[in-house]
DNA sequence: TACATATGTTAGAGTCTCTAACTTTGGCAA
DNA sequence: TTGCCAAAGTTAGAGACTCTAACATATGTA
């Protein structure tokens, strides 16, 4: 996987890092994953990397404001021409959120876990209350609310604790450890109905 | 914390290394956990557990076994004493989940992350299985029923990914980095109601 | 009482993170 | 165009960590 290059400049090192990063995080985890080997995969020395970045946590946590993007734009699109506030728009933000999680496990559970008290951090709380936002306002349409009120706050919050969970026994493997047969759509469908009755 | 002790030999060194390790694991987390931090809190050398453990991933494993067995306990406590299939009995068995998960997160967090393909896994998934029975005995009794169903299995999981979602974005400090405010107490006996509804 | 075994220790190989000092290169000012 | 500076590489190495090998010391049982 060692790519030699030609010149004594990698041209984008940074880029270069945080993709063999990201793809180490996926590969081994985001705890077993080791400067040397991005330095490997992207080859150049393991001094390299500290001229882009702090530490091995600033590697990290680069992966996953990368992967942030990509998560907003899997929820945008998910809402994206459907009827606000229709059980459609939220199922489908849902299935966002459990898709994202087990196509990307290592970065999703990286952003989850992440160490708090870094550089980024109030940037990726800003960003983490715009995708909420997104539900919160589909959550209020639901409603035919244009106001966040309390009641939309609490109904928004059971919806994503549901998909969180269901995320993490996807990723972590509980579902096929357990023996249990989930049909993951149906089971999110259902019970989004059930946490918006009433 | 080092702490120097009179004779060559430890005494039960394997239940001190656990012990350690247990508190390392909750001070720092799972991955900033050194088996040499454990050596010196347990006051022996670099090489002394190797004569217990395999490696240092086994020194994990060892936790969370002893982590699901309290887990196990406050599971069993928690409906003992209940109506069976009782609001009251299936709510309190949701608040003993999220309150292990918030009492010994790194525990929690390990148990539900650990590397698969262990010594134990085996051992740990059919504990695993024990405690999500008491779930299912709880809610098949809710509906009357002296078999676990579809219709229980399906409400059973909803139930497990709520508490579940909710303890990690507990641990995780999502809840107060978007500035929620929750009434854990009054989400999961809502919902719970909800996810049980018809 | 002796000795086998369990359970410690020390020493060290190999890996990892990160720093210091040196080298190469690209871009810009004169 | 040339020369120099800063950016971005490299090598070397300190210090920490995991784990093994060889050696040391207790413990319990024949």
């Amino acid at each position: 996987m060692t790519a030699k290059r030609a010149n004594y400049h990698h041209g984008d090192l940074r880029a270069g890092l945080v993709e063999a990063t990201r793809q180490l995080v996926e590969e081994k985890g985001p705890d077993r994953f080791s400067v040397s080997d991005a330095c490997r995969a992207a080859g150049v020395s393991t001094a390299a990397p500290y001229r882009h970045f702090g530490d091995r946590d600033e590697m990290l946590v680069a992966v996953c404001s990368d992967g942030m993007e990509r998560f907003h734009a899997l929820m945008t699109d998910a809402v994206a021409g459907k009827t606000p506030g229709s059980m459609e728009a939220i199922h489908h933000l849902g299935m966002a959120y459990i898709k994202f999680a087990t196509t990307e496990p290592g970065v999703f559970r990286l952003s989850f876990g992440i160490a708090r008290e870094h550089e980024k951090e109030a940037e990726m709380i800003e960003r983490g209350k715009q995708n909420y936002g997104i539900l919160l306002t589909q959550v209020a349409a639901h409603y035919g609310k244009s106001m966040i009120d309390e009641h939309v706050l609490d109904r928004a919050f059971a919806l994503w604790t549901m998909v969180h969970g269901l995320s993490f026994l996807l990723i972590d493997e509980k579902i096929t450890a357990m023996d249990l047969q989930i049909d993951i759509e149906a089971m999110v469908r259902d019970n989004t109905r059930r946490l918006l009755a009433e």
